[in-house]
DNA sequence: GCTTGACCTTGACGTTGCGTAAAGGTGTAA
DNA sequence: TTACACCTTTACGCAACGTCAAGGTCAAGC
């Protein structure tokens, strides 16, 4: 079966204009042009719009969806299946909004109170977005879903107090990295400190901690760009003396500097 | 309790950007601001910016919000409630989704076919919206949220053929109105023509058809400016003329004009 | 008191993902 | 042939911020 434009945007509820702006930067190209110059759309371009308008629906961009769906490597029925547990995490974060607004409707009704940082439950995703960020599908691949997973419901129910607090714990953990990083020991008396620090940082947003884990995101600080310009801020070459520290923590906990 | 920018930020979840730029367009301002010029928020702020989430959560512009939660016969509880009903239609279309991927899934699998409209099931959100456009408050107000709910689910339904022959009597109705209106006589042979032309159209999102919901739709195309405009582009008056005939159509259908 | 770093302000530019409109060509039924 | 629905490309504009720069304020530490 094959489609004009309009028939393609009836179809699947997007506009005409969206359509060809799909074509224009790459994103979803006619299977062919017509005599005409009219785009004519079939079954594999059904099925691609399909897939980018569950990556919309979840929250990606048009140029991250753009490189996940026409990589050749793409494979559709395993996208569906990310999809649906992307969704069905989705449905929670909707369920809680529901049950904020209920909360919130009993308050009013003098039935209960609550906390000001109970009124935004559920809306926390840029939070969520930013964790996803600090720690990236390399940890969700190595490790599973489930570690970021309670990782973000976790931080959801932090308050405000407590975030203040992680904050300033992320603060030490730079301000002790720079410290380390210009006496140039991985390994000395400083350097395990920041690795201490950095898994104390860690137990605010980690259901249970791992010396893998931990030297995982250790090293996907050095790997990834975003985090070794993020920490060498402090000190040139601090991601990787960060990397060596936690890895040597993790090695060896030394139980006498710090105490259990 | 009192929150300067970026402590209110963090509690929301929002930017700061966001709540600089909320202040800007009068969305929220701040309770005062100090002698810095810092930007104080207090608990009446809290509640108003929480209810700000809920509409952008449910896709209302900033504009449209702003003069909601501004106008100051603002009812905070009715909103919650009116929050928790359409969340959880969202939690409806979410669940549309889900279970699109999943039947999605088993297609790919092989255990089940699936027709291409059927792709696209719960991604129809501006159809949707066109329809509530249609449709507006107005009517739900007068008849209930029913009649138009079943409208919307009758509409997410309809097939590809269905939806041309919609708007092929779309097209009919504007005609033949075209027509009556230049002769002028709502109760004539065109003009009731118009209006029964108009009941069919209506068939195809109606669950059921009333002749009080009928001449009260007519009667919004007269009272509201976007469908004043949309039907006086065929004849100067058109709105008021099919409001006219819809009247008259609906008080005494005249069977032997048409048959039944 | 000075320094430093976190946080504040305003102003401004830019981005993404379209919505809207204009000008002109194509397809099809009457 | 005509009329209307639909197609094309081009182009401007917008909403809702993200990002950055320049400069002021607050508070803890030395």
């Amino acid at each position: 079966m094959e489609y004009t434009v309009q028939k393609l945007a009836q179809l699947a509820g997007v506009s005409t204009r969206t359509l060809r702006y799909y074509d224009e930067i790459g994103l979803l190209e006619p299977a062919r042009k017509n005599s005409a110059g009219y785009r004519i759309y079939g079954g594999k371009e059904i099925d691609k719009l399909q897939q980018i308008l569950f990556y919309r629906e979840l929250g990606l961009d048009l140029d991250n969806i753009k490189n996940i769906v026409n990589d050749p490597a793409f494979d559709g029925p395993a996208a569906l299946r990310s999809h649906r547990k992307k969704l069905l995490e989705r449905r929670r974060q909707l369920d809680l909004l529901i049950n904020n607004v209920e909360t919130t409707i009993s308050a009013a009704e003098g039935e209960s109170k609550m906390a000001d940082n109970e009124k935004f439950e559920g809306f926390k995703q840029k939070l969520i977005d930013d964790n996803e960020q600090h720690y990236g599908k390399e940890i969700r691949e190595k490790y599973g879903d489930d570690t970021v997973d309670k990782s973000n419901a976790k931080m959801l129910n932090m308050s405000s107090e407590k975030y203040e607090e992680f904050r300033r714990l992320e603060q030490e953990v730079r301000d002790t990295l720079a410290e380390a990083c210009e006496m140039g020991d991985p390994a000395g008396e400083l350097g395990q400190k920041t690795a201490a620090l950095h898994k104390e940082w860690l137990s605010f947003t980690w259901p249970a901690y791992s010396k893998e884990a931990h030297a995982g995101l250790a090293q996907m600080y050095v790997d990834d760009e975003r985090f070794a310009a993020y920490y060498d801020k402090a000190c040139a070459g601090a991601a990787q003396f960060l990397r060596d520290a936690i890895v040597i923590y993790t090695a060896v906990e030394p139980d006498s500097v710090y105490g259990k």
